[in-house]
Order: structure tokens, then sequence, then C-alpha cells
DNA sequence: AATGAATGAGGATTCATTCAT
DNA sequence: GATGAATGAATCCTCATTCAT
């Protein structure tokens, strides 16, 4: 059997054993069993645990970017490669369980190195996301002057909205990747176009921030 | 030195520990160590690594939630309450980023029980969202009957984006509390004031060009 | 609460607990806790686990021997005084399983120490159940010359037997003293006296000896 | 090394140490270390600290079953049979003292799964004990209907008579099988004959003289 | 006379990892 | 290309034992 057949074998065994157990729980004698082959081997193609996730890490994440790229077509007004992205986004995330556990679970939970390649791949999320708000922004004629850091932290906050749905839709059955996309776009866009029309929500000038907790304070760090 | 004292102690560390390494990589000399006290002190006030660990969750979690009612102040109108518990929300987890992390990253990550004591926690502060939102209705003079469960959906969302916002603030260094509710607030109410007054974005039929419309459109949930 | 009495208490529940656990498995808090008092006091009283062993040991011995020299009055013929003796034996075990299981199970099985303080008392008991059988052959006007070392190796077998038979009404329910020490009677008084008599059973010339195994040997040591 | 080779290895070492110093105070580091091996590897093929003694249990109660089998040769009479059987017995318990004190020691003391596994190998000696008496009375001719569950009672007397003497002559430096059998026999085969004639030895009604009565009386069990 | 507080030492068990073949 | 055999290093947990009061 071909060197690259065995690797993929491998991998969906580690990203299925880490998804599901996490991954100090995982132990590569379970990963070796499930993929069919002895530990040498697995060792011999993919070193160590450590590389191993990483592996995993990086074929899920290219996997998932993908999908959402491929998923929103560029020839589309901007709110529906939105849509459609999410959608495909959603279905996703609902296909592969465990890869997006390995992602958005397992990778931020273990470790600097781990987070950090799935902070690439986000970060090219919310770029994309950034792209599109600011062209719906000109597709409605709205002021393109519109802070582009203050886009950027809308678009946080919609990816996060995004991978929060995702968990909770993977917890609950019974809830379609469209049923997921069509919240996440009721609970945004409309706020997303007031925003772009100027209408923002002002805070207060002061006197609301919540004072400082009396007991136990532990340091930011 | 009292068994109370030396018992918070031992959590502080506690949390701290498996904040930063995760529940499975935390080892219990560890934590021992940094609380000064022995590892079988430790056991004999906290049993277990399980035990210890749900004990820091609870305590992380009644922490939270006392932290947002705190903040929230009931005789504000319901915008400025969503805004000051956002704001108590970041400045809690920003002040206790290992807490925040036991909450939402290891908790979650390692085992249904611990998953439970979380979700607790969580339904309670979905359970808050929701009322504000349906004040905030009421208070707009819009439609009252709006669906209960809708707005659970939207509160949800509203809480999940909240959650992945303090990750990204806690990553992400020179965001303060207030710029992330801020965010979260332009992000979300104006969209939420826009559903209320019945204004959804409709999904594409199959194909369809969406836009917001007025009007109840039936909503794909 | 004087100090006599409290010893006593932690003697009764130390016997209990190293009776039912054995000595290993058994714990200084268990045995605390079920005398009623705190640990550092048992440790006034009785030093160490090992030193608490051994008193534990020791009082059931004499116990044990005492009640045994009771039951068998000297004014009696021989044959009755070894029966009443065996009825006093069979009884106190039976009322006093953990006393037996200390002496007979746990103390020869931790530790030559131990098992020392039991092989004294059990040599006071076949030399007294020697002098018995002696007793038996002079009341039966037979040869008072009979090799006093054959007849400690019966004394030794009775008394085995005895042991055995302590043990098997222990774990049995419904067998009464009477009924054990009936059936070694029976199984052993017609024996003794005919060897008393001098009818030997002589095993053969040889031939008989079973062959050296073959295959695994351990050293005789 | 084959797989086979060092699991025999392994419980070698462990009989040895189980033997020597209980199963509690035996640790697997004292075990793997006296086969030689290291302790993951005693892990690997035993599993446990519990499954490896039940191994030790079960190996040396096939080994010493086989002895006594294999020495008492059925085409014997009865009586030349036991004596046989019995030496073999002794022979294999004094050459195998660790296996013995595991048999009869630790395995009864620690645990009821343990102690279970020796009764079975101990009513498959008792059974065949129990032929042996039968066979004894049929060829002398005696009374071939005598109640079956008293002579089983006998066996188990013999037995437990038997396995005692084996501790002792364990313990007693100079004794040989063979005087153990001798003496056993001695003590239990002319009493065996007499019983088998129907001579019991009565206890006394209560105050009463016994003596050894001619005839049937109604034995006390 | 009695105890709450505390620990050094050790034991069972698991796991990532590597040879020799 | 592939594996059976083997282990160093931790990890969780328990227990006998001791102070300071």
């Amino acid at each position: 059997m071909p060197r690259a057949v065995r690797e993929q074998q491998m991998l969906d065994a580690a990203v299925r054993t880490f998804g599901q157990r996490g991954y100090m729980a995982a132990s590569m004698d379970e990963i070796a069993e499930l993929a069919g082959v002895s530990k040498p081997l697995v060792y011999l193609y993919l070193n160590s645990k450590e590389d191993l996730f990483t592996a995993c890490i990086r074929r899920e994440a290219r996997a998932l970017t993908e999908a959402v790229r491929a998923g929103a077509r560029p020839e589309l007004p901007a709110d529906r490669q939105l849509w459609s992205g999410l959608t495909a986004f959603f279905t996703h995330t609902a296909r592969h369980p465990d890869g997006w556990a390995v992602l958005h679970l397992q990778a931020r939970t273990h470790g600097e190195v781990f987070a950090g390649e799935v902070a690439a791949m986000r970060a090219e999320i919310v770029a994309f996301v950034t792209q599109l708000i600011l062209a719906a922004a000109r597709e409605a004629h709205r002021d393109p002057d519109f802070p582009e850091r203050e886009v950027s932290g809308l678009a946080e906050a919609l990816v996060g909205a995004a991978e929060s749905l995702a968990d909770w839709a993977n917890a609950t059955s019974g809830v379609t990747a469209r049923q997921s996309a069509a919240t996440l776009m009721n609970f945004a866009w409309a706020g997303l176009g007031d925003l772009m029309a100027g209408r923002h929500w002002s805070p207060p000038e002061d006197g609301d921030a919540p004072g400082v907790q009396a007991g136990r304070t532990s340091p930011v760090r």
C-alpha cells in the first residue's frame, strides 16, 4: 500500500481520536490500532505525537478554508457570498465534527504552537469576511471611509459568532447548516447595514463602567 | 493555617495551572507546589483531580455570573443593562484569564461532567440575556408576542459572540473591555432592533437574490 | 475516659479492621475512626502500626488460650478434656471471627515477627494436647514409652486439623462448635487409640515415592 | 526473547515475591526487577497486579493438583493411593514453598476472588480424597451405604490436616515428606477404619463420661 | 488528654518512544 | 516496508507518621 494512502488513513484515525478523546487523552496506541497499522509505522511516517497533531490541524484547517472559499462564489453580491460561505462553513463543520473539534477545541487548548496553527487559518477567514463587509458597503454606496480597524473587529465578532454556532449546532441534533446560517445572517446583517449607514450604538460617556470588584483579584497577566 | 484559607490557595493554584496547561497536562504535583503545600494535602482537602477541577469550575462560574449580574443594574434601560453586563463580562474575563480558560476552553474539552457544569452557568446567562432582549422590545413598544424561542436563539448567538470576543481579547493585547462591549453592541443591537421590528434577512429560495425585506416573512427556523 | 478503656476500644477496632481488611489493607485512619478517636491518640497509646498489630495478636492469643484452658478441666479423663477443650476452641473462634482471622490468617501472612507471636501461642496449645494424648495412653495402661517426638507430631496434626476446621466452620453457616468438635474427635480419637495400642499404619518399603517432577523446578530454598 | 518464556519468568518472580512478602507488600517494582524486566512489560503481559496474582494462583494450583494426581496411581489399593498422594503433596509443597504460600496463605487472605480460585482447587482435591475413602470402605467390605455427606466431612478434615502439616513442615527444618505423610496416615487411617466400621466417638450427653462405643450411635452431625 | 494540620515516601499504572529484525 | 519486544519517565493517589497547640 502506497505511503500517501497509509498516511491519510493514519490522519483519519488521528483526527477521529484527537477529536473525541482530546489531544492528551488520545494514545498513540489507540490511533495506530484505529488506523490498522503498528505503532512504529506511525512514528516512521509522522515522527511524534506533536507532529501528528500538527499534521491533523493543517489538514483540517486546509479542508475547512477550502470548503468556505468554494462555497462563496465571488460573482455574487456580498451578502449572498457571506450567506453561502456561512452555509459551506456550517455544512463542513457538521460533516466533520472531529475535524472541527480538533481545530476549535483541541488545538486551542493544548499549547501555543497548536493554537498558532489555527490562528493562521482563522486570520485568513477573518480577512475574507472583512472584504465581504467592505464590499457590501461599497455595493450599498455607503461611506467607504468607515475605519478598517473597526470593520475587522466586526468581522472577528461575526466569525466568533459563527464558531460558537457551529459548536452549538454540533452539540444539538436537528439543526441544519442553512438554519445556522440564517440565524447568523438575521442576527448580524441588518446590524451591519445600520452600522455602515452610520447608525452606531453609542456607549454612555461614563459612570456606567462597572466598578473594580472587591475581594480576590488575580493580576491581568 | 485554617483549612478554608488553604483551600482557596489550592483553588487559585489549580485554576491557574489548569487554565495554562490544560486539564490533563496539569499535574497535581505542579498545583501543589504552586499552592505551596504538599500533594497529600491537596488530596485531603479536594479528593481527586476530577473533584479539584470541578471545584475550580464551580468557583469560577459563580464568580463570573456574579460579576455579570452585579454589572447589569436592573434600574437601567435594557440596552444600557446589556452594555454594562457585557462590560462586566469582558472586564472579568480579562482580569481572570485563567478562570476564563478553565470555563470556556478546558471544561468543555475534557468530559461531559465538566461540560455540564459550564452548561448550567451558560444557561443562566442566556436566560438573563433573553430577558434583556424582551425588555428592550417592550420598551420600544415592539411586538411583545415575538416568539420566545426565537429570542432564545438570538440570546444564544449573542452570548456565543461575546465568548468568542472574550477569547480574542485575551489573546490580543490592547483591547479593553469597553471596546469589546462596544463592538458587540454595535454588531448586535441594531440587528436585534431590526429583527424585533420584523425585518428579517431572508435566505435565497435557491438561487434568488436576497435582501432585507419589510414585513414578516417565514423565517428559516 | 481512662486510658485502659480507650486502649481496649482501639484494640477492638484494630482487631476488627485487621481481621476483615488484612494487615496491610487496614489503614490507621479507618482504625482510629472505628475506635472513635483521633489518629494521634492511637499513636500515643500504641506507637505504630506494627506495635498495634502485635498488641492485637497478643490480646487475641491470650484470650484464645485462656478460653481453651478454661474449657478443659483437669479433673476429667483425657478424652473428655480434649473434647471440652476443642469445644471451647471452636466456640471461641466462632464468637471472635476477627480475632481468629488475625491470629490464623493475618499474623502468619505478614512477616516473621508476627508469625513468631502466634507460633508461641500455638506451641503452648500443642504441648497441652501432647500431654492429653500421653495421659490418655496412661489411663488406658498402654505403652508409656511411645516416643514423645512422635506424639508431638500427632498433636501438631490434631491442632492443625482443628485450625482448618475452625476456618471452615467460620466460612460455612450453620456449623456449631459441638459439631466441629465431634467431627474432629471422631476423626482422630479412635486412630490415636489404635496408635497407642501399637497398631501403626506402615508405609511401603519404597518404590512408591513419587518421582521428581520433570519441567520447571524451583529450588527448595 | 519470546513472549511465552518471558511470561513464565514473570510468574516465577511473582510467585516468589508474593509468597515471601505477601500480596499487598509485594511491589510490582520488585517483581519486575526479580524477573529481570521492566515494569511496563509486566503490565503489558499480565495487565495488573490482580491479574498477575490470579495467574500465579492458577499456575500453582494446577501444578499442585497435577502433582497429587500423578502421585496417586489408580491401580494401587486405596490406602496406598492415599499414601502416595499425600507423599506427592508434601513433596510438592516442600519443593515449592512460595507456591504453597501463595495458595494457602496469600490467596485466602486477600479478597474473595482469589479465595474462590483456591477453593475450586481444594474442592477438586477433597473430591478425590472422598473417592479414596469410599474405595477403602469397599475394599474392606464395610458398609457401602455410609452417608456420603459424612465422608465428605472427613475428607475435609483430612485435607485440612494435610494443609496444616504442610505449613508446619515448611516452617520446621528436617521434616521429610514421607514423615509428614506417615504421621498423617497414622493419625487418620486407623480412625477412618474405625469410623467405617461404625465405631464413633460419642460426645457426652452433658456431663456424661464418653467412650468409644461399638455399634452405630447417632452422630452429632 | 487530645487533635487539626501537614508531609515524606512509595505504589500501581500509563504512555510516548525506540530497537532489532 | 513493517513489527514484536521493550522501557524511561511521569502521573495519580494513599498511607504511616508527626507537630504545634
